[in-house]
DNA sequence: TTGTAGGCGTTATCAA
DNA sequence: TTGATAACGCCTACAA
């Protein structure tokens, strides 16, 4: 049996009020007896029962994440970039992350919710990749439990969290392309019914239009956001008899998977060929050639993410309930370019 | 406020006994009843307060984890593969999974420990990372709470979980690279206390030994187990009079690096000089050139590790308490052969 | 400054 | 087959 305050209290031939109040930090209690308790607490090992404490408080001091993993074995170092932001800044509130992963829309992930939101065993949830029309969030609008999320949806109508620029991002990183001469640029996404691929192939087409360039439909080519994917996918888009000179990548692990099929054809990424993706995962600065991407704050993000949940279910005052970020473009070799970094 | 187990009974005008039975399983209650009860229970979107039932029951159905991330924003493919692993395994038994990050042994990780094995948030442990010493695994031992472990301690008595083979996998690799003519083989090391880099360290000596080489002080470098560390420690080996031909790095992220610095210096990796990494990260098929590594199953000894932890929190018999897994070696041309894969 | 007592929502024991 | 009732450990009005 773990020691509870009853323990405490006696042992010292007090009450548990005392006791609980000491341990708050209650400023009724006397000095003397708070740093009796205090120690005494300490040197029992007594800490108390979550449990006990969320049933009274009504709230666990939990906040959940469900990671939205398409294929077993996946590992895209965004998610645990993402994952330790959340658990830092949970932390820094003295609050825990559960987390848990599932298929997206799957049955799994909707037992999940009902165990979590239902059950009452989180305060608030965290919720990415989000899909243009998403049931997440839409339940936990109608139930009403404080969420924030990484990107939104199309049916949200209060939308609150953070969503990367991805637009202007992809718009940027086009008009550099085709500066550099590139006419035949192709896009490599992931599903449409995310709102990243539509906002990057959005960004794509605006890019293709600034520059009077006509779309062309070989050039769009989706993938599952895993190096693999893109491995896969730009074998396709290289054997066309007039393949693109550039490739840009909805993410940084497909990029990895395109610049593959590119050397495995003998072309030399950032002369013969450029390629760019969006992330800025720590990878992206050692591969060979190094990677040009849209960088975006992955750790700060998931930070900021818990900041404005932990607001939302304290009812405090958002200063901000939408950011937006704006990616930055770090031009690497695999664009030819040395301009920065 | 939720709809609990009273709303239930109130509407169906029965004792929450029979709602909770019904809803249980229990065979005590007439078929129509239990029909009744689950419909009217899904219906309302009734789902049992998690903070009470483990108060009751005195069991959370929750397992953690703490990630040991030393630095901010650190992302290593391994986690989220390791974190997707656990959290699989764990929901197929309806278990939930707790995260948390903390620099290892600081006051942070004592205190999450505190919360969550005394406060009793999680019925075990999953840990790795283990240092040679480990207060960690002493504490959970001394506490009785079920725990298993990625690698294990010196001072351990009883050890329960599993252990990569590195010793063996690293003689494997030194053979092969001593039979492909290396005689200067450098090693790219981690913290020496840390379990892993105690067993790779000697898996080289032991290399070197049977090929009859004299190990090189200046050919043992350590980093910190990512990218950027081993491209910075890199640059000190391949700066030397006599640089080594070969350097076998104790886990993909470093050989990341250490291949980046070498390009740089403008080395053809595979055949100016030989590379080789661990842990065998989706990426590594896919670097440029494709990286020699020992291939560990990081998911599928993710979800073995919670089936252990399972049986030992359920007090079932484990058939095997110590599994010991050897690494594959999977041979690319970052070490100039291509024998396989 | 300290103590008494009620209840958070469940499950389990016992009685009907 | 069902229902009343007592905990599980903690917090907090209220009383002393």
């Amino acid at each position: 049996m773990r020691t509870t305050i009853r323990d405490v209290a006696h042992r010292l031939n007090l009450s548990i009020t005392t006791v609980s109040r000491a341990l708050d930090g209650y400023d009724d209690v006397s000095e003397d007896t708070r740093k009796l308790v205090t120690e005494t607490a300490q040197e029992m090992g007594y800490a108390p029962n979550r449990a006990a404490r969320q049933l009274r408080r009504q709230r666990t001091d939990t906040i959940g994440y469900i990671i939205p993993a398409n294929s077993a074995g996946f590992a895209d170092p965004f998610f645990s970039e993402f994952i330790a932001g959340l658990g830092d800044e949970a932390a820094a509130h003295s609050y825990d992350l559960l987390v848990s992963t599932a298929p997206p829309a799957s049955p799994i992930e909707q037992a999940l919710y009902r165990r979590w939101v239902q059950g009452g065993k989180v305060d608030g949830m965290i919720v990415n990749r989000i899909c243009l029309d998403d049931w997440r969030l839409e339940h936990l609008a109608e139930q009403s439990v404080p969420h924030v999320s990484l990107e939104r949806s199309l049916s949200q109508l209060d939308f609150i969290g953070i969503e990367a620029d991805s637009y202007n991002g992809f718009l940027e990183l086009m008009a550099y392309l085709v500066n550099q001469g590139h006419r035949r640029i192709a896009y490599m996404g992931a599903s449409p019914e995310l709102k990243i691929d539509h906002d990057r192939y959005a960004g794509y087409q605006a890019g293709l239009d600034a520059a009077h360039i006509a779309e062309n439909s070989t050039f769009v080519a989706r993938a599952d956001l895993t190096p693999e994917g893109g491995y896969q996918t730009a074998q396709i888009l290289l054997m066309l008899a007039h393949p693109p000179t550039a490739i840009v990548c909805v993410n940084d692990l497909t990029a990895i998977g395109t610049m593959h099929a590119a050397h495995e054809r003998g072309l030399k990424v950032g002369r013969d060929i450029a390629i760019a993706g969006f992330d800025g995962i720590a990878d992206a600065a050692h591969t060979q050639p190094p990677l040009t991407t849209l960088d975006q704050p992955v750790y700060a993000i998931a930070r900021r993410l818990v900041m404005m949940l932990m607001a939302l279910i304290n009812n405090k005052s958002l200063e901000e309930r939408q950011v937006r970020i704006r990616p930055k473009l770090l031009i690497r070799e695999s664009t030819g370019g040395r301009m920065n970094n």
